[in-house]
DNA sequence: GCGATCAGCT
DNA sequence: CACAGCTGATCGC
């Protein structure tokens, strides 16, 4: 008799019957895998297994009374049932991670929002083998191939100096967690004053505590953002601060700028295409090293991705179809 | 006057 | 398309 493989079911998230865990349910639950510290990935659960950093920047984000697994990536920690699991890094942002686990079922992982690049600000993607592969497929079609990180860099830093000797101030648009982090690494030798808006310097502070460094910036005052650079969350447009800035040049930084749309759409004065997921050929390159026998795939372009592995002679499911009947029913 | 919580809005 | 979560108002202290 073949052993069954691991059975993934789409619930507010991601659900393993066998073992009784969610993974980065939006919803609490009993138990939940919080992959990483982004908001749509983090909940309330009564127990929570993550990596030592998103402990780290979840005790910052949403502070609660959960009890908490957390781990070093690479150390083994078995589960109740018996299943060991590992945690290793994603790639994605500080302390992203993928859930290995290993059971009479065969070989798991789950990866979690993951970029396979190396990033300045992110811990270095790894791939394991594993039989059953959930994987996040954001950009899982051909047309999203991101241009290398220094290019894209380099034009960030062109962008703040023409600005800047325009007598402008360069406002660039980023997540607090993650981007935000990015772009100053891509600001590490552009010798321009920084100042980084409350929220993002919050997320800085943790990078910092765990050994990354990033250059020097100010503290933010709306008062003096003249003559800086300032890095502030996409939703700043809507603050006080912002409407009253005069001579401002304005920048929103994300993959989805690959698309021209996304210049119109954001308002903004320029885009540039910096990611924290995987392009379109790194995810093919990610499923072709994990080597699985069977993949489900959730977010984007999930449907897209799984038919185009499935001409490629590998089973693969879209799973987060059901999300929006999810939220509804809640 | 402050943090916590929530609706609103991308 | 949608990567994720900020702003501002109000409530409780």
């Amino acid at each position: 008799m073949t052993p069954q493989l691991w059975q993934v079911e789409p619930e507010g998230g991601i659900f393993l019957p066998q073992i009784g865990w969610h993974l980065d349910s939006r919803f609490p639950k009993a138990r939940s895998f919080v992959s990483h510290a982004h908001f749509d990935h983090m909940a309330r659960h009564r127990v929570i297994l993550c990596s030592d950093r998103t402990r780290r920047l979840m005790a910052r984000r949403l502070p609660g009374n959960s009890e908490i697994i957390s781990l070093p990536f690479g150390q083994m920690h078995r589960l109740d049932d018996g299943t060991e699991i590992k945690l290793h890094p994603a790639g994605h942002i500080l302390g992203s991670a993928q859930l290995a686990a290993k059971n009479h079922h065969g070989s798991f992982l789950y990866t979690g929002d993951f970029k396979l690049r190396p990033g300045l600000s992110a811990e270095t993607c790894v791939t394991p083998h594993a039989d059953t592969l959930v994987m996040e497929t954001t950009y899982g079609v051909p047309r999203y191939e991101f241009p290398p990180f220094e290019e894209v860099a380099a034009g960030i830093r062109k962008f703040c100096y023409e600005t800047l000797s325009d007598k402008a101030t360069p406002v660039l648009f980023g997540y607090s967690l993650g981007k935000s982090q990015e772009i100053l690494s891509a600001l590490k030798e552009a010798r321009v004053p920084i100042m980084l808006h409350p929220q993002v310097e919050k997320m800085t502070r943790v990078y910092e505590e765990c050994g990354f460094e990033f250059p020097l910036y100010g503290r933010f005052d709306e008062a003096y953002l003249t003559g800086h650079v300032v890095i502030c969350p996409p939703q700043s447009t809507k603050s006080t601060w912002f409407q009253n800035l005069r001579r401002k040049r304005t920048a929103t930084i994300t993959g989805w700028g690959l698309d021209s749309s996304t210049r119109y759409r954001s308002g903004c004065d320029a885009v540039f295409p910096l990611s924290d997921h995987a392009d379109y050929n790194d995810l093919l390159r990610f499923v072709e090293r994990v080597n699985p026998s069977r993949v489900y795939t959730v977010h984007g372009f999930a449907q897209e991705f799984s038919q185009t592995l499935r001409t490629r002679g590998i089973e693969a499911w879209a799973l987060g179809k059901d999300n929006q009947l999810e939220l509804k029913l809640n």
